[in-house]
DNA sequence: TTTGGCACTCCCGGTCCGGGAGTGCCAGTC
DNA sequence: GACTGGCACTCCCGGACCGGGAGTGCCAAA
């Protein structure tokens, strides 16, 4: 494929994505100075939709950008177009302004729908790749505590413990210095085998009450893979033009799905840096005209994901270069924490 | 008015929420044996239109009611539709599971939306309505802590806290101790006055940490009146026939606005029991065709309020129903941990 | 006060039609 | 052989038009 057939290849993307609407050859060989005549590239149209890049809504309309086409243009074509000097000062400004981890993945959210007009996506610091910093044990009831666990990512956990017998205060304490002795600093993902055999370690009067406590550990906070995620934006899947074929009934719906949005934010092991999953690539008959770009986040490692998700025609370049930016400045708020 | 009169507007109203179409007066004569003709059903809706409960969307159509007529429909004609055994079981069930307060409010705010078929909204049991039950403070950085705060509805929030100077594990513990104390038990909303005096009770070294440990927590828990809100259900916005007027747009927007959605579910002053709220009642343009039924929750004393948000044309006696269950479930629930 | 009858209004869906944008192809030119 | 101008053709889109149907308001009679 010569470099002139990219070329319009390009100035179809670019102009489809601006214009919303079917780009003709006339168009293009006018606002993009190619230095041929519309009929020369009637013909590299013909060509290019041939290939499986472009295809036409119907006979005698203009050609729009297959998935095929945006995935090329995204591997070749888009220059990423960094944020403005602007924005980049509103970013930093308003993500260090966060109180706490709750506030960091809230304003994150926000920011990316903001600057990406787009649906915003982010997930909290997955528990399974986090360390233990400490664990607290407050009694609501005689016969119930609450576990309080702070990860070293910021993530605070509580959960419900039923006892089985009552528990004095100073039965509390003693389980909490356990707990804590054999917890802290290890990684969540460990819990269950160090914490087997944590009710052989306590006075027999204890036991029963340090197995339910181990078993709500291992069981809510390790076994359960659920993951917290954070939505923004959703208002802008109406902009005109994000018509959603069928409706953007099913999106509303995957995106109160947790299940589904991991699937989207993309599966936990993958550490590439960046990732655009075009419309088919999602491999969801939801999200078949829809693209997703992704990034990872974390002090050092990566501990979550972070993306947006908009209908194929988006601005790839400024899209790309806002997930990028700010995943790297999440990554640096976290960093200052440990 | 005549007691006809009042039936003739209770069947518009409830045609008119089952088949989403203006009601005429043939309809009205056949499907609700009242006994007289199309035409003097055609006289009282005349009444009813000239009294403002009705309206004809153009001449010659059926029809409709408005806000006025809904509310008298409300406060008048409505017997409230209790739910179903099965509804009960499956709402006891479903709530009974969860696993903390968070999972609390998710697993209520998913119920409602599936109740009612409408947008759910449940705000977290408010900060200056509960009191502190346990404190802690863990060190990130030398010169960070972590502030986490436990209260006694199961709230958690956590905090940073910048330091002025380095900390010992003992100042730590100095600390913790001290607000601790200073605090437990005590409503939130007294704070300011209780911790005033923090920074004279501590040795001399750690005073100026006191006092910023302090501010943080009076600024960010109790000054800051953020509240938080869970929504769900967005995605039955797109329900046939419920096609807002204008668009979905400011809806959507609204859903994510902390501020709209308190405002929505009413100052945070009020007891009742249960609130109706229809159209030009909510006093926000963008739901003048909105209504949105809400209920307070808590053990005891209203700690919160929950609610759904749906067209005006509503199914008025079901949802009002699942409101006011869910809400009284959900206070017995936490009544659990006191 | 209620009722049947009747003329009238207005929406809704279907059909028809002309303009416009864009294409594919072809013959001619460099 | 690659490019270009010309031309006939296709198809969408919006507006105009129209007939059927549902519903009303009014009136005279019971």
């Amino acid at each position: 494929m010569d470099d002139r057939k990219l070329e319009v290849l390009r100035a179809i993307v670019e102009d489809y994505v601006a214009t919303e609407e079917p780009v003709g050859s006339k168009a293009v060989a006018q606002r993009h100075a190619l230095g041929v005549s519309a009929a020369t590239v009637r013909n590299d149209m013909a060509y290019l939709e041939e290939a499986g890049y472009i295809q036409q809504p119907h006979t005698s309309a203009g050609r729009i950008p297959t998935a095929k086409g945006y995935r090329l243009f995204v591997d070749r074509l888009g220059k990423i177009k960094p944020l403005s000097a602007a924005e980049r000062r509103a970013v930093h400004r308003f993500l260090s302004e966060a109180i706490d981890l709750d506030d960091v993945v809230t304003r994150t959210v926000r920011l990316l729908a903001q600057l990406t007009h787009q649906v915003a996506v982010v997930q909290y610091p997955s528990l399974n790749r986090s360390s233990v910093r400490h664990l607290e044990l407050v009694s609501l009831t005689p016969t119930r505590l609450m576990l309080v666990m702070i990860t070293d990512t910021g993530r605070v956990e509580q959960r419900y413990v039923e006892m089985p017998a009552e528990l004095s205060e100073d039965d509390v304490l003693e389980l909490r210095r356990l707990v804590n002795e054999q917890l802290q600093g290890r990684p969540l993902a460990d819990a269950p085998r160090v914490i087997a055999d944590l009710a052989d370690l306590v006075r027999p009067e204890l036991r029963d009450t340090a197995s339910a406590l181990a078993r709500v550990l291992v069981e809510t906070l390790v076994a359960r893979t659920e993951e917290r995620v954070a939505v923004a934006g959703a208002a802008n899947l109406t902009r005109p033009g994000n018509f959603f074929a069928g409706s953007m009934r099913p999106i509303l719906e995957a995106l109160e799905e947790e299940v589904v949005l991991m699937q989207l934010l993309g599966r936990a092991d993958s550490n590439a840096l960046l990732t655009v999953r075009i419309g088919d690539e999602n491999h969801l008959d939801d999200f078949r005209e829809t693209t997703v770009v992704t990034a990872g986040y974390g002090p050092g490692s990566v501990v979550g994901h972070m993306g947006v998700l908009g209908p194929t025609r988006m601005d790839y370049p400024g899209t790309i270069a806002a997930v990028r930016a700010v995943a790297r400045y999440v990554s640096e708020i976290l960093e200052q924490n440990r």
